[in-house]
DNA sequence: GTAAAATATACCAATTCTGAACCAAAACAC
DNA sequence: GTGTTTTGGTTCAGAATTGGTATATTTTAC
Protein backbone atom coordinates (compact mmCIF):
# COMPACT_ATOMS: atom_id res chain seq x y z
CA UNK A 1 0.00 0.00 0.00
CA UNK A 2 1.30 3.33 -0.96
CA UNK A 3 0.58 5.88 1.64
CA UNK A 4 0.78 9.52 0.89
CA UNK A 5 1.20 12.10 3.48
CA UNK A 6 1.27 15.66 2.54
CA UNK A 7 3.88 17.81 3.75
CA UNK A 8 4.46 20.32 5.94
CA UNK A 9 6.33 21.73 8.38
CA UNK A 10 4.61 22.62 11.17
CA UNK A 11 4.19 20.83 14.16
CA UNK A 12 3.14 19.84 19.10
CA UNK A 13 3.32 16.86 20.83
CA UNK A 14 4.26 17.71 20.27
CA UNK A 15 2.07 18.44 20.46
CA UNK A 16 1.50 19.12 21.48
CA UNK A 17 1.88 23.47 20.91
CA UNK A 18 1.52 29.64 21.35
CA UNK A 19 3.80 31.18 20.11
CA UNK A 20 5.83 31.12 22.72
CA UNK A 21 6.32 28.99 20.21
CA UNK A 22 6.83 25.90 18.79
CA UNK A 23 9.54 23.64 19.48
CA UNK A 24 11.37 21.66 16.89
CA UNK A 25 9.83 23.64 14.13
CA UNK A 26 12.72 23.40 11.76
CA UNK A 27 14.90 20.81 10.33
CA UNK A 28 15.36 17.11 10.32
CA UNK A 29 14.25 16.62 13.88
CA UNK A 30 10.90 18.21 13.15
CA UNK A 31 10.38 15.93 10.19
CA UNK A 32 11.46 12.97 12.23
CA UNK A 33 8.89 13.86 14.86
CA UNK A 34 6.15 14.24 12.32
CA UNK A 35 6.87 10.94 10.65
CA UNK A 36 7.21 9.17 13.95
CA UNK A 37 3.90 10.51 15.06
CA UNK A 38 2.29 9.41 11.82
CA UNK A 39 3.65 5.94 12.40
CA UNK A 40 2.85 5.56 16.06
CA UNK A 41 -0.65 6.95 15.68
CA UNK A 42 -1.39 4.46 12.98
CA UNK A 43 -1.50 6.63 9.89
CA UNK A 44 1.07 4.21 8.60
CA UNK A 45 0.95 0.63 9.68
CA UNK A 46 3.49 -2.12 9.77
CA UNK A 47 4.73 -2.91 6.32
CA UNK A 48 3.53 0.24 4.63
CA UNK A 49 5.98 1.86 2.32
CA UNK A 50 6.67 5.51 2.79
CA UNK A 51 6.96 7.86 -0.11
CA UNK A 52 10.34 7.83 -1.86
CA UNK A 53 12.85 10.16 -0.30
CA UNK A 54 12.77 12.47 -3.28
CA UNK A 55 9.02 12.85 -3.03
CA UNK A 56 9.10 13.29 0.71
CA UNK A 57 11.66 16.03 0.21
CA UNK A 58 9.38 17.80 -2.21
CA UNK A 59 6.41 17.26 0.04
CA UNK A 60 8.16 18.67 3.07
CA UNK A 61 9.71 21.38 0.96
CA UNK A 62 13.17 20.47 2.10
CA UNK A 63 16.29 18.87 0.71
CA UNK A 64 16.59 15.17 0.26
CA UNK A 65 19.55 15.07 2.61
CA UNK A 66 17.39 16.45 5.37
CA UNK A 67 14.79 13.78 4.77
CA UNK A 68 17.50 11.17 4.79
CA UNK A 69 18.79 12.43 8.09
CA UNK A 70 15.33 12.12 9.60
CA UNK A 71 14.78 8.66 8.15
CA UNK A 72 18.17 7.54 9.38
CA UNK A 73 17.21 8.45 12.91
CA UNK A 74 13.90 6.66 12.58
CA UNK A 75 15.77 3.64 11.30
CA UNK A 76 18.05 3.77 14.33
CA UNK A 77 14.97 3.82 16.49
CA UNK A 78 13.85 0.72 14.70
CA UNK A 79 10.70 2.35 13.43
CA UNK A 80 11.44 1.91 9.75
CA UNK A 81 13.52 -0.31 7.51
CA UNK A 82 15.10 0.96 4.33
CA UNK A 83 16.06 -1.11 1.30
CA UNK A 84 17.91 0.34 -1.66
CA UNK A 85 15.92 0.03 -4.83
CA UNK A 86 12.84 -0.87 -2.90
CA UNK A 87 11.88 1.82 -0.45
CA UNK A 88 11.43 2.73 3.18
CA UNK A 89 9.02 0.53 5.10
CA UNK A 90 7.33 0.97 8.41
CA UNK A 91 8.45 -1.50 11.03
CA UNK A 92 6.23 -0.84 13.97
CA UNK A 93 3.90 -3.25 15.64
CA UNK A 94 1.40 -1.17 17.40
CA UNK A 95 0.71 -2.09 20.93
CA UNK A 96 -1.80 0.01 22.73
CA UNK A 97 -1.82 0.18 26.46
CA UNK A 98 -4.04 -2.51 27.88
CA UNK A 99 -7.24 -0.64 28.53
CA UNK A 100 -7.28 0.87 25.10
CA UNK A 101 -6.30 -2.40 23.49
CA UNK A 102 -9.42 -3.99 24.83
CA UNK A 103 -11.50 -1.08 23.79
CA UNK A 104 -10.19 -1.16 20.30
CA UNK A 105 -11.47 -4.65 19.90
CA UNK A 106 -14.81 -4.23 21.48
CA UNK A 107 -15.81 -0.83 20.23
CA UNK A 108 -18.01 -0.53 17.20
CA UNK A 109 -17.69 2.42 14.86
CA UNK A 110 -21.09 3.64 15.91
CA UNK A 111 -20.09 3.52 19.55
CA UNK A 112 -17.12 5.68 18.80
CA UNK A 113 -19.30 8.26 17.11
CA UNK A 114 -21.60 8.02 20.10
CA UNK A 115 -18.76 8.87 22.44
CA UNK A 116 -17.84 11.80 20.27
CA UNK A 117 -21.43 12.96 20.42
CA UNK A 118 -21.16 12.91 24.16
CA UNK A 119 -17.95 14.85 24.41
CA UNK A 120 -17.44 17.12 21.44
CA UNK A 121 -20.44 19.42 21.70
CA UNK A 122 -19.62 20.42 25.24
CA UNK A 123 -15.96 20.72 24.41
CA UNK A 124 -16.91 22.97 21.53
CA UNK A 125 -18.94 25.10 23.87
CA UNK A 126 -15.96 25.52 26.17
CA UNK A 127 -13.68 26.13 23.21
CA UNK A 128 -15.90 28.93 21.91
CA UNK A 129 -15.72 30.54 25.30
CA UNK A 130 -12.08 30.01 26.13
CA UNK A 131 -10.16 29.99 22.86
CA UNK A 132 -7.39 32.55 22.76
CA UNK A 133 -6.36 34.45 19.69
CA UNK A 134 -3.39 32.22 19.53
CA UNK A 135 -5.53 29.09 19.57
CA UNK A 136 -7.47 30.47 16.68
CA UNK A 137 -4.32 31.14 14.73
CA UNK A 138 -3.23 27.56 15.24
CA UNK A 139 -6.57 26.35 14.09
CA UNK A 140 -6.41 28.57 11.04
CA UNK A 141 -3.13 26.96 10.11
CA UNK A 142 -4.63 23.50 10.45
CA UNK A 143 -7.59 24.47 8.30
CA UNK A 144 -5.35 25.73 5.56
CA UNK A 145 -3.40 22.52 5.67
CA UNK A 146 -6.60 20.52 5.57
CA UNK A 147 -7.69 22.41 2.49
CA UNK A 148 -4.33 21.78 0.93
CA UNK A 149 -4.41 18.04 1.40
CA UNK A 150 -6.83 17.57 -1.45
CA UNK A 151 -7.88 13.97 -1.80
CA UNK A 152 -5.01 12.55 0.20
CA UNK A 153 -6.94 10.42 2.67
CA UNK A 154 -4.10 9.76 5.03
CA UNK A 155 -3.09 13.36 5.29
CA UNK A 156 -6.68 14.34 5.82
CA UNK A 157 -7.16 11.79 8.56
CA UNK A 158 -4.08 12.91 10.42
CA UNK A 159 -4.91 16.58 10.14
CA UNK A 160 -8.55 16.03 11.00
CA UNK A 161 -7.44 14.40 14.21
CA UNK A 162 -5.12 17.30 14.93
CA UNK A 163 -7.90 19.75 14.23
CA UNK A 164 -10.26 18.14 16.70
CA UNK A 165 -7.48 17.84 19.23
CA UNK A 166 -6.73 21.51 18.87
CA UNK A 167 -10.41 22.14 19.43
CA UNK A 168 -10.17 20.19 22.66
CA UNK A 169 -7.10 22.16 23.63
CA UNK A 170 -9.08 25.37 23.35
CA UNK A 171 -11.44 24.07 26.01
CA UNK A 172 -8.65 24.40 28.56
CA UNK A 173 -9.50 21.19 30.30
CA UNK A 174 -6.79 18.54 30.50
CA UNK A 175 -9.17 15.72 31.26
CA UNK A 176 -11.37 16.47 28.28
CA UNK A 177 -8.27 16.78 26.16
CA UNK A 178 -7.23 13.38 27.41
CA UNK A 179 -10.58 11.92 26.39
CA UNK A 180 -10.10 13.37 22.97
CA UNK A 181 -6.69 11.93 22.56
CA UNK A 182 -8.07 8.52 23.38
CA UNK A 183 -10.74 8.97 20.77
CA UNK A 184 -8.11 9.96 18.25
CA UNK A 185 -5.95 6.97 18.98
CA UNK A 186 -8.81 4.63 18.44
CA UNK A 187 -9.82 6.46 15.31
CA UNK A 188 -6.41 5.90 13.82
CA UNK A 189 -6.50 2.17 14.24
CA UNK A 190 -6.79 -0.67 11.89
CA UNK A 191 -10.47 -1.20 11.53
CA UNK A 192 -11.01 2.51 11.19
CA UNK A 193 -8.42 2.80 8.53
CA UNK A 194 -10.33 0.39 6.37
CA UNK A 195 -13.52 2.33 7.00
CA UNK A 196 -11.77 5.52 6.04
CA UNK A 197 -10.85 4.13 2.66
CA UNK A 198 -14.51 3.46 2.01
CA UNK A 199 -15.88 6.74 3.13
CA UNK A 200 -13.39 9.40 2.27
CA UNK A 201 -14.04 10.44 -1.26
CA UNK A 202 -12.71 13.79 -2.42
CA UNK A 203 -16.25 15.12 -2.26
CA UNK A 204 -16.62 14.04 1.36
CA UNK A 205 -13.28 15.51 2.29
CA UNK A 206 -14.34 18.81 0.81
CA UNK A 207 -17.62 18.65 2.71
CA UNK A 208 -15.87 17.96 6.00
CA UNK A 209 -13.46 20.78 5.38
CA UNK A 210 -16.29 23.18 4.72
CA UNK A 211 -17.67 22.25 8.12
CA UNK A 212 -14.28 22.74 9.70
CA UNK A 213 -14.14 26.23 8.32
CA UNK A 214 -17.65 27.07 9.46
CA UNK A 215 -16.78 25.83 12.92
CA UNK A 216 -13.69 27.98 12.96
CA UNK A 217 -15.68 31.03 11.94
CA UNK A 218 -18.19 30.42 14.70
CA UNK A 219 -15.40 30.07 17.27
CA UNK A 220 -13.72 33.23 16.05
CA UNK A 221 -16.99 35.10 16.50
CA UNK A 222 -17.57 33.55 19.91
CA UNK A 223 -20.82 32.19 18.59
CA UNK A 224 -21.27 29.46 21.17
CA UNK A 225 -24.64 28.12 20.10
CA UNK A 226 -23.64 28.23 16.45
CA UNK A 227 -20.42 26.37 17.05
CA UNK A 228 -22.16 23.66 19.03
CA UNK A 229 -24.73 23.22 16.29
CA UNK A 230 -22.03 22.92 13.66
CA UNK A 231 -20.15 20.25 15.55
CA UNK A 232 -23.42 18.36 15.96
CA UNK A 233 -24.00 18.57 12.22
CA UNK A 234 -20.42 17.47 11.70
CA UNK A 235 -20.89 14.39 13.85
CA UNK A 236 -24.28 13.70 12.34
CA UNK A 237 -22.70 13.68 8.93
CA UNK A 238 -19.89 11.43 10.08
CA UNK A 239 -22.47 9.09 11.54
CA UNK A 240 -24.63 8.92 8.45
CA UNK A 241 -21.59 8.48 6.24
CA UNK A 242 -20.56 5.61 8.45
CA UNK A 243 -23.94 3.94 8.35
CA UNK A 244 -24.08 4.42 4.62
CA UNK A 245 -20.73 2.80 4.09
CA UNK A 246 -21.58 0.03 6.46
CA UNK A 247 -24.78 -0.94 4.74
CA UNK A 248 -23.42 -0.78 1.23
CA UNK B 1 5.36 24.21 10.99
CA UNK B 2 5.31 26.12 13.92
CA UNK B 3 3.63 24.34 16.65
CA UNK B 4 1.60 26.53 18.64
CA UNK B 5 1.18 25.61 22.19
CA UNK B 6 -1.68 26.88 24.08
CA UNK B 7 -0.12 27.77 27.26
CA UNK B 8 -2.52 27.48 30.10
CA UNK B 9 -3.65 24.01 29.38
CA UNK B 10 -3.80 23.08 32.96
CA UNK B 11 -2.92 26.13 34.86
CA UNK B 12 -5.61 28.39 36.12
CA UNK B 13 -6.85 30.59 33.37
CA UNK B 14 -5.15 33.53 34.93
CA UNK B 15 -2.24 35.51 33.75
CA UNK B 16 0.00 32.94 32.22
CA UNK B 17 -0.95 33.20 28.61
CA UNK B 18 -1.48 36.90 28.73
CA UNK B 19 1.84 37.44 30.31
CA UNK B 20 3.60 35.69 27.54
CA UNK B 21 3.39 38.68 25.33
CA UNK B 22 2.46 41.27 27.80
CA UNK B 23 4.27 44.46 27.24
CA UNK B 24 3.94 45.35 30.86
CA UNK B 25 6.95 43.49 32.16
CA UNK B 26 10.21 44.23 30.46
CA UNK B 27 13.55 42.89 31.27
CA UNK B 28 15.64 39.80 31.12
CA UNK B 29 14.44 38.45 34.43
CA UNK B 30 10.82 38.68 33.36
CA UNK B 31 11.55 36.83 30.14
CA UNK B 32 13.56 34.28 32.04
CA UNK B 33 10.59 33.64 34.32
CA UNK B 34 8.25 33.21 31.41
CA UNK B 35 10.50 30.79 29.63
CA UNK B 36 11.20 28.86 32.77
CA UNK B 37 7.53 28.58 33.49
CA UNK B 38 6.88 27.45 29.95
CA UNK B 39 9.44 24.73 30.40
CA UNK B 40 8.44 23.51 33.82
CA UNK B 41 4.76 23.47 32.94
CA UNK B 42 5.42 21.42 29.89
CA UNK B 43 4.81 23.83 27.05
CA UNK B 44 8.25 22.75 25.99
CA UNK B 45 9.33 19.26 26.73
CA UNK B 46 12.72 17.71 27.11
CA UNK B 47 14.71 17.91 23.93
CA UNK B 48 12.58 20.52 22.25
CA UNK B 49 14.41 23.26 20.53
CA UNK B 50 13.46 26.79 21.42
CA UNK B 51 13.10 29.40 18.75
CA UNK B 52 16.36 30.99 17.64
CA UNK B 53 17.44 33.91 19.75
CA UNK B 54 16.75 36.36 16.98
CA UNK B 55 13.18 35.15 16.65
CA UNK B 56 12.60 35.07 20.36
CA UNK B 57 13.79 38.66 20.48
CA UNK B 58 11.28 39.62 17.85
CA UNK B 59 8.56 37.64 19.50
CA UNK B 60 9.14 39.26 22.85
CA UNK B 61 9.67 42.61 21.22
CA UNK B 62 13.03 43.02 22.84
CA UNK B 63 16.67 42.99 21.88
CA UNK B 64 18.63 39.85 21.27
CA UNK B 65 21.01 40.75 24.07
CA UNK B 66 18.17 40.64 26.53
CA UNK B 67 17.07 37.25 25.32
CA UNK B 68 20.61 36.00 25.55
CA UNK B 69 20.86 37.23 29.10
CA UNK B 70 17.69 35.33 30.01
CA UNK B 71 18.84 32.20 28.25
CA UNK B 72 22.20 32.36 29.91
CA UNK B 73 20.57 32.31 33.31
CA UNK B 74 18.37 29.42 32.30
CA UNK B 75 21.45 27.61 31.11
CA UNK B 76 23.11 28.20 34.45
CA UNK B 77 20.07 26.73 36.11
CA UNK B 78 20.52 23.71 33.90
CA UNK B 79 17.14 24.10 32.30
CA UNK B 80 18.42 24.52 28.77
CA UNK B 81 21.47 23.60 26.75
CA UNK B 82 22.79 25.80 23.98
CA UNK B 83 24.82 24.70 21.00
CA UNK B 84 26.29 27.14 18.52
CA UNK B 85 24.99 26.55 15.05
CA UNK B 86 22.30 24.27 16.33
CA UNK B 87 20.04 25.95 18.81
CA UNK B 88 18.85 26.12 22.38
CA UNK B 89 17.34 22.93 23.70
CA UNK B 90 15.20 22.21 26.69
CA UNK B 91 16.89 20.04 29.25
CA UNK B 92 14.19 19.28 31.69
CA UNK B 93 13.30 15.81 32.76
CA UNK B 94 10.40 15.44 35.02
CA UNK B 95 8.22 12.59 35.85
CA UNK B 96 5.67 11.92 33.24
CA UNK B 97 4.96 8.21 33.09
CA UNK B 98 1.49 7.89 34.50
CA UNK B 99 -0.73 10.07 32.38
CA UNK B 100 -3.52 9.94 34.90
CA UNK B 101 -1.26 10.89 37.74
CA UNK B 102 -0.30 13.82 35.66
CA UNK B 103 -3.89 14.79 35.28
CA UNK B 104 -4.53 14.41 38.93
CA UNK B 105 -2.01 17.10 39.65
CA UNK B 106 -3.11 19.55 37.07
CA UNK B 107 -6.86 19.21 37.18
CA UNK B 108 -8.86 21.65 39.19
CA UNK B 109 -12.07 20.53 40.88
CA UNK B 110 -14.06 22.75 38.59
CA UNK B 111 -12.43 21.23 35.55
CA UNK B 112 -13.48 17.82 36.73
CA UNK B 113 -17.06 18.94 37.08
CA UNK B 114 -16.77 20.47 33.66
CA UNK B 115 -15.72 17.15 32.21
CA UNK B 116 -18.64 15.47 33.91
CA UNK B 117 -20.95 18.07 32.40
CA UNK B 118 -19.61 17.11 29.03
CA UNK B 119 -20.04 13.39 29.42
CA UNK B 120 -22.77 12.53 31.87
CA UNK B 121 -25.82 14.08 30.22
CA UNK B 122 -25.27 12.18 27.01
CA UNK B 123 -24.42 9.03 28.89
CA UNK B 124 -27.65 9.40 30.80
CA UNK B 125 -29.52 9.76 27.56
CA UNK B 126 -28.03 6.52 26.28
CA UNK B 127 -28.66 4.85 29.59
CA UNK B 128 -32.31 5.78 29.53
CA UNK B 129 -32.59 4.22 26.12
CA UNK B 130 -30.46 1.13 26.61
CA UNK B 131 -30.73 0.13 30.24
CA UNK B 132 -31.88 -3.43 30.70
CA UNK B 133 -34.05 -4.66 33.49
CA UNK B 134 -30.99 -6.21 35.01
CA UNK B 135 -29.18 -2.86 34.96
CA UNK B 136 -32.06 -1.25 36.73
CA UNK B 137 -32.05 -3.90 39.40
CA UNK B 138 -28.38 -3.33 40.03
CA UNK B 139 -29.01 0.35 40.26
CA UNK B 140 -31.84 -0.19 42.66
CA UNK B 141 -29.54 -2.09 44.94
CA UNK B 142 -26.99 0.69 44.85
CA UNK B 143 -29.62 3.26 45.69
CA UNK B 144 -30.72 1.28 48.68
CA UNK B 145 -27.17 1.02 49.87
CA UNK B 146 -26.69 4.75 49.33
CA UNK B 147 -29.74 5.45 51.44
CA UNK B 148 -28.41 3.15 54.09
CA UNK B 149 -25.04 4.80 54.38
CA UNK B 150 -26.47 7.71 56.30
CA UNK B 151 -23.83 10.30 57.05
CA UNK B 152 -20.85 8.07 56.40
CA UNK B 153 -18.98 10.23 53.96
CA UNK B 154 -16.54 7.61 52.78
CA UNK B 155 -19.21 5.05 52.16
CA UNK B 156 -21.28 7.59 50.31
CA UNK B 157 -18.39 8.68 48.13
CA UNK B 158 -17.59 5.13 47.17
CA UNK B 159 -21.17 4.19 46.43
CA UNK B 160 -21.81 7.42 44.58
CA UNK B 161 -18.94 6.55 42.29
CA UNK B 162 -20.34 3.09 41.76
CA UNK B 163 -23.76 4.49 41.03
CA UNK B 164 -22.46 6.78 38.33
CA UNK B 165 -20.36 4.01 36.92
CA UNK B 166 -23.37 1.77 36.78
CA UNK B 167 -25.14 4.57 34.96
CA UNK B 168 -22.34 4.59 32.43
CA UNK B 169 -22.58 0.84 32.11
CA UNK B 170 -26.20 1.19 31.10
CA UNK B 171 -25.15 3.30 28.16
CA UNK B 172 -23.60 0.19 26.61
CA UNK B 173 -20.58 2.01 25.34
CA UNK B 174 -17.20 0.77 26.52
CA UNK B 175 -15.38 3.96 25.62
CA UNK B 176 -17.78 6.14 27.55
CA UNK B 177 -17.58 3.73 30.44
CA UNK B 178 -13.83 4.05 30.28
CA UNK B 179 -14.10 7.83 30.46
CA UNK B 180 -16.24 7.47 33.52
CA UNK B 181 -13.84 5.19 35.23
CA UNK B 182 -11.13 7.74 34.71
CA UNK B 183 -13.32 10.41 36.23
CA UNK B 184 -13.98 8.15 39.18
CA UNK B 185 -10.33 7.41 39.65
CA UNK B 186 -9.53 11.07 39.86
CA UNK B 187 -12.46 11.66 42.16
CA UNK B 188 -11.10 9.12 44.56
CA UNK B 189 -7.75 10.81 44.87
CA UNK B 190 -6.52 12.61 47.85
CA UNK B 191 -7.31 16.17 47.06
CA UNK B 192 -10.87 15.28 46.20
CA UNK B 193 -11.38 13.31 49.31
CA UNK B 194 -10.43 16.37 51.29
CA UNK B 195 -12.91 18.37 49.31
CA UNK B 196 -15.62 15.87 50.08
CA UNK B 197 -15.02 16.32 53.76
CA UNK B 198 -15.87 19.96 53.37
CA UNK B 199 -18.95 19.54 51.29
CA UNK B 200 -20.65 16.40 52.44
CA UNK B 201 -22.91 17.20 55.30
CA UNK B 202 -25.68 14.74 56.13
CA UNK B 203 -28.14 17.17 54.58
CA UNK B 204 -26.20 17.24 51.34
CA UNK B 205 -25.94 13.50 51.25
CA UNK B 206 -29.68 13.23 51.62
CA UNK B 207 -30.18 15.76 48.83
CA UNK B 208 -27.86 13.87 46.49
CA UNK B 209 -29.59 10.64 47.27
CA UNK B 210 -32.95 12.15 46.47
CA UNK B 211 -31.60 13.08 43.07
CA UNK B 212 -30.22 9.59 42.59
CA UNK B 213 -33.65 8.17 43.21
CA UNK B 214 -35.35 10.60 40.87
CA UNK B 215 -32.83 9.71 38.23
CA UNK B 216 -33.49 6.04 38.73
CA UNK B 217 -37.22 6.57 38.39
CA UNK B 218 -36.76 8.49 35.17
CA UNK B 219 -34.59 5.72 33.77
CA UNK B 220 -37.07 3.06 34.78
CA UNK B 221 -39.79 4.95 32.95
CA UNK B 222 -37.57 5.51 29.90
CA UNK B 223 -38.07 9.20 30.38
CA UNK B 224 -35.05 10.34 28.40
CA UNK B 225 -35.49 14.09 28.62
CA UNK B 226 -36.36 13.90 32.29
CA UNK B 227 -33.33 11.81 33.13
CA UNK B 228 -31.03 14.16 31.30
CA UNK B 229 -32.49 17.13 33.12
CA UNK B 230 -32.04 15.44 36.47
CA UNK B 231 -28.39 14.64 35.85
CA UNK B 232 -27.86 18.26 34.82
CA UNK B 233 -29.43 19.42 38.05
CA UNK B 234 -27.30 16.92 39.90
CA UNK B 235 -24.11 18.26 38.38
CA UNK B 236 -25.23 21.82 38.81
CA UNK B 237 -25.72 21.15 42.48
CA UNK B 238 -22.35 19.49 42.78
CA UNK B 239 -20.78 22.48 41.07
CA UNK B 240 -22.43 25.07 43.27
CA UNK B 241 -21.61 23.07 46.38
CA UNK B 242 -18.02 23.02 45.24
CA UNK B 243 -17.87 26.72 44.55
CA UNK B 244 -19.54 27.37 47.87
CA UNK B 245 -17.01 25.27 49.71
CA UNK B 246 -14.20 26.86 47.81
CA UNK B 247 -15.16 30.40 48.71
CA UNK B 248 -15.87 29.77 52.33
C1' DG C 1 24.32 63.40 36.83
C1' DT C 2 25.73 58.67 37.13
C1' DA C 3 25.48 53.82 36.73
C1' DA C 4 23.05 50.01 35.30
C1' DA C 5 20.23 48.00 32.01
C1' DA C 6 18.49 47.58 27.44
C1' DT C 7 19.07 48.38 22.53
C1' DA C 8 21.23 48.26 18.05
C1' DT C 9 24.66 46.61 15.01
C1' DA C 10 28.40 44.04 13.17
C1' DC C 11 31.11 40.13 12.78
C1' DC C 12 32.77 35.25 14.09
C1' DA C 13 32.47 30.12 14.58
C1' DA C 14 29.89 25.90 14.79
C1' DT C 15 26.30 23.43 12.79
C1' DT C 16 22.90 22.34 9.64
C1' DC C 17 20.63 22.55 5.21
C1' DT C 18 20.79 22.73 0.26
C1' DG C 19 21.43 21.26 -4.30
C1' DA C 20 23.65 18.41 -7.27
C1' DA C 21 25.91 14.58 -9.07
C1' DC C 22 26.82 9.82 -9.21
C1' DC C 23 26.53 4.83 -7.56
C1' DA C 24 24.27 0.29 -6.42
C1' DA C 25 20.36 -2.49 -5.61
C1' DA C 26 15.78 -3.67 -6.60
C1' DA C 27 11.66 -3.50 -9.39
C1' DC C 28 9.63 -3.13 -13.81
C1' DA C 29 8.64 -3.54 -18.99
C1' DC C 30 9.48 -6.10 -22.91
C1' DG D 1 17.09 -12.65 -20.18
C1' DT D 2 17.85 -7.53 -21.30
C1' DG D 3 17.50 -2.82 -20.67
C1' DT D 4 15.11 0.90 -18.36
C1' DT D 5 13.26 3.03 -14.39
C1' DT D 6 12.87 3.66 -9.65
C1' DT D 7 14.85 3.85 -5.14
C1' DG D 8 18.02 4.10 -1.38
C1' DG D 9 23.32 5.09 -0.51
C1' DT D 10 27.16 8.31 -0.76
C1' DT D 11 29.75 12.36 -1.27
C1' DC D 12 30.77 17.28 -1.63
C1' DA D 13 30.97 22.32 -1.87
C1' DG D 14 28.51 26.28 -0.84
C1' DA D 15 24.65 28.70 1.30
C1' DA D 16 21.90 29.55 5.28
C1' DT D 17 21.07 29.29 10.11
C1' DT D 18 22.35 29.82 14.90
C1' DG D 19 24.72 30.64 19.17
C1' DG D 20 29.01 33.42 20.66
C1' DT D 21 31.39 37.81 21.07
C1' DA D 22 32.39 42.65 20.90
C1' DT D 23 31.31 47.59 20.67
C1' DA D 24 28.77 51.71 20.78
C1' DT D 25 24.49 54.14 21.69
C1' DT D 26 20.17 54.91 24.02
C1' DT D 27 17.07 54.40 27.73
C1' DT D 28 15.96 53.67 32.47
C1' DA D 29 16.48 53.93 37.47
C1' DC D 30 18.24 56.21 41.46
Amino acid sequence: MRVEISFPMNAKPDSSSVELHGAASHGASAIKSKLRRAITTGVYTHGDRLLPERELAESFKTARNTIRSALQQLEEEGLVVRRAGSGTFVNYIDKLPDPLMDLNDSLSPLQLIEARFAVEPYVTRLAAINATQHDLENMQVLINRLDACGDDKDAFTLLDGEFHEQLARCARNPLLLNFFQQINRIRSHAQWRAMKEEILTPVQIAAYNAQHRKLFDALAQRNVAGAVQIIRDHLEKAKSDLVGADSS
